[in-house]
DNA sequence: CACGTCATGTCAATCGTTTTCGATAACGTT
DNA sequence: AACGTTATCGAAAACGATTGACATGACGTG
């Protein structure tokens, strides 16, 4: 008996059912459970049900302890006087229960708002439904590839763990084994790495890798098109009639910086341009850099009349080299770079450059790593284009 | 038979006869190795075998499911000889285990690679070590936000889980309701919620707020001095010399956008300068409202020689405008904005403004959430200041 | 010698959920 | 009437870690 009083419900249904049959009250279940809801619905308004849980509880000074005492699905089971078996049944969508059952059950879920704990099925099924993404640092490149994500896993049972690696104390190198090999396993069921810089350590865990930088041959990536994008640029520029075209290179060490420059030659190549090594110029996808790297190239005998750079910041940076010259753009200079970051957008004149589609690669590597997480195989890495986005930083060379 | 015994008692052996030594097993050799044999077999259960095949790195063959059976407290138990609680208490540096044993046990811990099962204490203590962090939108805002949550998260025993609410189908009104009752008392112990736009409902975790916008009278929040931050920038334009000063509103329905025009009037107000109706137009913190506000400014029958707009967008915005009209910044007209986004720096010429400390204010909300989930009251808003950053687009008036 | 103390470890319950397996009753079939 | 079939539901065992209560033995003290 002192169980049953232990709890709030339990006496709630008990009554209610016990006063409706005294009362000759032969009604059908359904109905009973009608009267019984309302009663509890009367009891259990927001206020007041915050009230019944202290007082249940060990604490009558609620004060300070706001929300102790989750609704667990003993409760729902209690109230709905089935088995907690039931409840999961109905909660899961298992076979195996009445109908009229399921209405019930799901009415008092409504009434209680119960819930699920994901902690403890997380227990139960030994995943945790939550995967993460690591990156470097939270920078522009991230943000657009975590909208991409996030929309993405919305709908799906899963959320979104974020890491950033490279603010550890211990210096940022290997950020991306270190935080794998913490998390994996225990805490989350799969991961996305945002431009490693080394090869993925296989982990315990399913990982995709967004823009890696080091080797090639990883199974299971997503990047943009470097060398198509750096192709379309080029080419952009040789159809409007460029010859003498500039390259401002990206950082050594990265494998994308390669691969653009990869493009831009393949370009030439096909238009039977001959390659002249004058017009390449070393950076680092930075301001400073690519600044001294512009200037090298615009102070040459015969400078080039179209400049590709490797990214959007070097872009930015030859075209204030350009302005502080004296050189109209585009009129005697074009100028082309490569991401297309807000800040390309609004330039003055606004740069042309070509698109990674970052919301596009964060969608595909979420859909990539939910094949792997159900035992798929994906086979391939996934590429997508680059997009040209002419704006007004590129047109005719000058007629000389 | 013997190939098994050949790796496993390299790795157990040592531990395994000690073991039966101390627990005074006085029996012959033969019986030590029966012992031992079962001791392993009882070891090799599927679940843990293939982890000592990996640690024995002998055997690649099963290297395609390196994620199965993870090592739990019971494996440990069961190789050190000790009872679960034992581990539990050595890992969590409880008082009562003797030092041989700790030592023994965590050589074992180290052997098998054991890390504990976040899900599972999780479970028990009823909280998770998660704390969340609910933006609108992955946006330049939230950037240094992050980085600054995530430094200071690090060194704690919290992981941080990022929402992007703004992005479900339902539409974006209220997301930070729906998101906070979907996570709390489930998946968080507590949650970041950056520009919150609606009173933030009173949720079962704690809550602090990041530069909310809705009631003022909200207590656990971290802002940046809004109006002591329009109060400097306007002062600053006064110091120069500047009487006539416009300003660029924020959006109507933000609260910094208020704070930051009663900044700006407090500024005029001690300066003894007399208020001009005419030269406040609106602004909704982007570029096109922004646009027409600075033309109409600019066209008044007397322009102001200075503008301080409410946000840095409508700041370039502005810039833009007198660009465009011919009128040299600074010289002819100073432009001060706010809030110190990247491109303020990369104008040209580069905008003046006062900076939010986001990297700080993310520190700080994590600080204040982690003194709430220790219990400790916190009681009054914590408000930074905004620093001024004068760069090129301010100066003395033109002398007319 | 009986007793208390202390150090060390083990037992068993617990958290909330899922899932297997068996129980029960209703029903149709010979 | 005896039997097999379904349909429906509940009891109980996991999942892995934590913890308070209890067991054990060694030791010192009155």
């Amino acid at each position: 008996m002192s169980i049953v009083f232990d709890n709030v419900f339990e006496i709630l249904s008990e009554n209610v059912i016990e006063n409706l049959l005294i009362t000759g009250h032969k009604s059908t279940n359904t109905t009973v459970f009608a009267d019984l809801c309302a009663t509890v619905s009367r009891v259990m308004t927001p206020e007041t049900q915050h009230h019944v849980n202290a007082t249940a509880g060990q604490f009558p000074t609620s004060a300070e302890k706001p929300a102790e005492g989750r609704v667990t699905i003993n409760d729902v089971a209690r109230v709905a006087k089935v088995s907690v078996s039931t409840v999961s049944k109905v909660v899961n969508g298992r076979y195996g229960v009445a109908p009229r059952t399921i209405t019930r059950v799901h009415q008092v879920i409504n009434e209680l708002g119960y819930e699920t704990s994901l902690v403890a099925s997380s227990m139960r099924n030994s995943q945790t439904n939550i995967i993460g993404i690591l990156v470097a640092e939270f920078e522009p490149f991230a943000l657009e590839l975590l909208n991409g994500i996030s929309a993405t896993l919305r709908g799906t049972k899963y959320d979104l763990m974020a890491y950033a690696g490279n603010l550890s104390p211990e210096g940022h190198v290997g950020w991306e084994r270190r935080s794998l090999s913490r998390l994996g396993g225990t805490l989350i069921d799969g991961a996305i790495i945002v431009t490693p810089t080394v090869e993925i350590p296989h982990s315990s865990v399913p990982v995709v890798a967004i823009d890696p930088q080091a080797g090639t041959d990883m199974p299971n990536t997503v990047d943009v098109d470097n060398s198509g994008g750096a192709y379309t640029a080029t080419k952009h520029l040789i159809d409007l009639g460029h010859q003498r075209i500039g390259h401002i290179r990206g950082r050594d060490d990265l494998n994308s910086a390669h691969l653009r420059e990869e493009g831009y030659r393949r370009a030439l190549d096909e238009a039977g341009i001959k390659f002249d090594e004058q017009l390449i110029h070393a950076g680092d996808y930075q301001w400073d850099t690519a600044t001294q790297a512009a200037e090298q190239l615009l102070a040459l005998p015969v400078p080039p009349t179209a400049i590709f750079a490797a990214n959007d910041i070097s872009a930015l940076a030859a075209l204030e080299v350009a302005s502080a010259r004296g050189l109209a753009v585009p009129q005697e200079l074009s100028i082309i770079g490569f991401d297309d970051i807000p800040a390309a957008a609004q330039s003055a004149p606004a740069l042309s450059t070509v698109r990674q589609p970052l919301h596009e690669m964060g969608s595909h590597a979420v859909s990539m790593l939910l094949a792997l997480l159900q035992g798929e195989e994906v086979t391939e890495p996934h590429q997508l284009p680059a997009v040209l986005v002419p704006r007004d930083t590129t047109a005719a060379p000058p007629q000389s």
